[in-house]
DNA sequence: AGTAGACGTTCTGCGGCGCAGACGATCTGC
DNA sequence: GCAGATCGTCTGCGCCGCAGAACGTCTACT
């Protein structure tokens, strides 16, 4: 009914929609070092194996030096371990131990009901096709993401006022 | 290809788009204090003008003490005004100035393109498809929000392992 | 072989923000 | 009037993104 409320707004939509899932997905991960963040980063432990920790805190989006401490308790929790890489002593390769897949598959079941929880408000084809949406607009928006300067677009956007 | 990529997590999908939407939304800001989150509170203030500082941090989702600084900003930046509520002294009407709504129409006008920008991946269908989603979503969400406790989420889940 | 530059990891410092707690000013119910 | 609640502000804590430096390691060039 309001003319232009702010729940057009799509920054508005996001950010109550990130919240939101990351307070369930912390909810969901308590236990794990690093809550939701700790999970990621098990998870690409587990099933890519990253050569490096800087392809790793990319690939999540993470700062690098936050990944560094996420991996010192993760490490100290021996869900993971870093390996040295044998062919380039410079990387360290972070893999799952046994016990950090276990927790990965413990996490996940629980987030898939963190999940359910947050799309409460959706049907089952409305999940399936805001998932579609998101996975198409995440997966363009990350390939262009190392590339993606504000510079660029502010051109062609052009200059203020 | 992959068993199960991280690119089919929701979460990672949400953080990537919001990232990438909240670096436009700041570029397409430059130059109003605060960026994103002071178009933000613009937006309400102008057309909503609630009335205390709480309902407006609220309705944001930004901590009320946050929301004193960014209004001591928009404030200084002759922006927004904070009158005193006569009915109630405890209260802070916060009102957007003139120049605060020229500002406000600028913004608006960057913001669809950086908006643009970021769902650049989507034909025109499946953008009005996704935004339809995101606001029923965020509308549930939100609505639920004061009430929605992890706690009554972890009890529907269970306990740990 | 030797050296300069590039790269990966870690550490430090800075700034922003959510959160909890305290405080003064103000309103409301008894 | 007075106790308790509410609103706004301030302070302190912790997390995180970002920039920069330091150190070990690899690579390329001479």
């Amino acid at each position: 009914m309001t003319i232009q409320g702010i729940e057009d707004d799509l920054g508005w939509r996001l950010g109550v929609l990130f919240r939101a899932y990351l307070r369930a997905a912390d909810a969901a991960t308590a236990g794990i070092p690093g809550d939701h963040r700790g999970r990621q980063v098990l998870a690409v432990a587990a099933r890519e194996e990253p050569r490096t920790q800087s392809a790793l805190a990319l690939r999540l989006g993470i700062d690098k030096t936050v990944l560094t401490y996420l991996l010192d308790a993760l490490t100290e929790a021996a869900l993971v371990e870093r390996q040295p890489d044998p062919d380039d002593r410079r990387n360290r390769r972070v893999v799952a131990t046994a016990r950090g897949r276990e927790f990965l598959a413990e996490a996940d079941r629980r987030m898939a009901l963190a999940e359910d929880h947050v799309l409460s408000s959706l049907g089952d084809a409305d999940r399936a096709t805001l998932r579609a949406l998101l996975g198409r607009l995440a997966a363009g928006l990350h390939a262009a993401d190392p590339v993606d300067d504000p510079c660029r677009m502010m051109m062609e956007i052009g200059s203020y006022s």
